[in-house]
DNA sequence: GCTTATACATAGATTATCTAGGTGTTTTGT
DNA sequence: ACAAAACACCTAGATAATCTATGTATAAGC
């Protein structure tokens, strides 16, 4: 396909989560499970290399928080340009779901 | 994600374009970025391994057919197979797309 | 005749995701 | 009290989808 093959990316859906609120790894693996009907299962080998790149590239920020029971989470925010990657990354995956579905019903309206 | 990545595949969208007519693999590239508005550029190192692929699993056949100009092009035509697997990769392209736009629409009604 | 478009093909690189492993802590069940 | 399960982070190597680059031909346009 045009662009970084279909994968308009899993980092869109974190992004999406940490819009919303800061997270910390293992919540973003279940939040996305429960929040897709168990459609998705990210697994961790793949979150936490990719939280590692966002940060890396500025899109998000982390901060290690201890909770009552003296647990260590690390918690994520999005940042400014991370909210502006959101944006571009949702745009994306209009333009991407609609000519998927352009060529689908090809035999409907094509 | 749960299967396969992302990749619903560029495979359905072969299958829907096959679905509708007997295509061969230049065509084939044409027509899906015609049908999308110019989004699908789909290269030839992904077509032709992708198309060999297809027919080896019996999702598609080829036949060779030679142009009144004296061209000859190899013709793909789906299977009963293929219309099967095409319809399965619909069903999952439909939950994958709800799953995504209900994980981006969390704001709204997740 | 030269260039561009048509038509097929393969090899190797890149990248997204997964599998499988590792470490340590807290909660739950018995 | 102890074992098992869940929590929480991490990395290395494998697998697979797609792209880049290249090769071989023929036909059409200038």
């Amino acid at each position: 396909m045009d662009k970084k093959y279909m994968a308009l990316g899993t980092s869109m859906l974190l992004l999406s989560l940490l819009g919303r609120q800061d997270m910390y790894g293992y919540q973003i693996i279940r939040e996305l499970e429960r929040q897709s009907q168990e459609v998705f299962c990210l697994k961790e080998g793949t979150l936490y290399p990719l939280l590692h790149s966002l940060e890396q590239q500025g899109a998000i920020c982390s901060e290690l928080r201890t909770a009552e029971n003296g647990r260590e989470r690390k918690y994520y925010r999005i940042t400014a340009s991370g909210k502006k990657l959101l944006k571009e990354k949702m745009e994306e995956w209009e333009t991407y779901q609609n000519a998927v579905n352009h060529v689908l019903g090809g035999v409907l309206f094509g």
